[in-house]
Parts: structure tokens; sequence; C-alpha cells
DNA sequence: TCATCATATGAACACTTGCTCATATGTTCA
DNA sequence: TGAACATATGAGCAAGTGTTCATATGATGA
């Protein structure tokens, strides 16, 4: 017969969040997941940013940077501010560094 | 004539890490970007699992969480001991929690 | 109001990803 | 050695994702 995990699955059950909470806690770490929009919070790591800024220093379409700006705007992760014809990004606050850096640490070892 | 970013794109240009580095940081997210593999790191949050065990939990195929588990491995996410046919995963250092605490304060907020 | 700059958006496509199914590997015990 | 259990693995497929291209929206100054 297989073995039994009765008392560890009950145990572990307990200390489990909700289903929800999982599925946004994966959302949230999926929009860390991509080279592009990781670039672009480092780039905002010190200072806002204009679109356009940011698509020279990665090198890439003013497109692809707007798409991957509103994802990370819809997560709250990033914030803007209209000045003219420009739109500067900024980090909205600083758990993104706070995740990155622990992302980097656990490489750095 | 679009507008100038030559300072500000300077100043960035210093501050960020190459794109290996980059590029790392984005697949080690993207592992967190699923929400199989939050919900088998939060299992091992306190104890070490067998696989069957998580499978059980999760309610899915011994071969899915299987698969996940490589790719926890893979990252050093996970590490695991044998003890006889049985295979017990567990967390491989405290930055999975770290990282994971670090989302959630990010969404409860 | 018209031309220009800055940004946003939608559709389409190539590429990736997570699961399933079938099967292989590895371990124990009789 | 063979049967049963525990886990791993490979191929295949449906669903999701990031970029491009074309175009729309919004703001400024002449």
């Amino acid at each position: 017969m297989p073995h039994n995990h009765e008392a560890i699955l009950n145990h572990v059950k307990a200390d489990m969040p909700a289903d929800e909470v999982l599925q946004d806690l994966g959302d949230l770490f999926k929009i860390f997941g991509d080279t592009t929009r990781i670039k672009i919070m480092y780039a905002l790591h010190e200072d806002e940013m204009c679109v356009c800024a940011i698509a020279e220093l990665l090198n890439m379409t003013q497109s692809a940077i707007s798409h991957q700006l509103k994802v990370l705007k819809a997560a709250n992760l990033v914030a803007s501010r209209r000045e003219g014809k420009t739109i500067y990004y900024r980090l909205s606050d600083d758990h993104v560094k706070s995740i990155i850096a622990q992302g980097y640490d656990h490489l750095t070892e």
C-alpha cells in the first residue's frame, strides 16, 4: 500500500494561504520574470525616465516599452506623471528594489 | 527634433548590471511566476515533503509535481534527499522565504 | 488648425510553458 | 528475481506571452 501523509498534510494545509493569494503571488512574480521588464525596473532604480529614453537605453521599440510599462503599471510596480508631451515613469514603491535585491542575493551565492 | 536624454542615459548605463545578470534575474523570477511552483515552495516552507505528499496536497499528478520539482532544483531553490524509495524535498535556502515575503508585502498594501 | 513629437493600443505571429500520457528508472522486500 | 511502490523523463499539445507593425490618441507651438 502507498505510504501515508495524513499528519504532514494536515499540518501544511493549515499554514497554506488561500488559493487566490497564491495565484496573485504567482502573477506578481510573473511580471519580474521577463528581462525587458527587469531592465526597465532597474533603469528606474534611481530616477524617473520618459518612455523614449527607456527605449533608447534598451535599444528597443517605443511600442514594446510602452506595452511593458502598461503591464508594470497595472501591477502597481511603476507610476507615471505627465509633463507636456512627455510621460515620466518611476518605481511606485520600494518593494521592487527589495524583491530584485533578494533575487540577486540568491544568484550570487 | 526629438528630445535629448544623453545625460540620463549615461548615468543609468553606468549603474546597469551586465545583460547576463539581468537575464539570470529574469530567469529566476520566472520560476516564482507559476502558482504550482509557488504552492510547492510554500508547502516546503516549514518542513520537507515527499513527492507524492505534495501531489496529494495540491491535488495534482505525481508527474506534474515531479516536472516542477526538477525546475525548482535546477534553480537551486529546493534540494532533496533519498530515504529508501521515497525522496524528500526541502527549500534549499532562506532566499525563497524572503522573496515570497517581499512579494506578499507588495500585494497587501 | 495643422504639423510634429510623445505615447498608447490592437491584431497577428512566433515562441515559450505547464500539463498529460505513456513509460523508464530506481528501491525494497518476499 | 519479480512484484509493488516512488519518482523521473520524453513527446505532444493547448494556452499564454512578448514583439512587431500599423495606427490611434494626446499635447505643443507656429
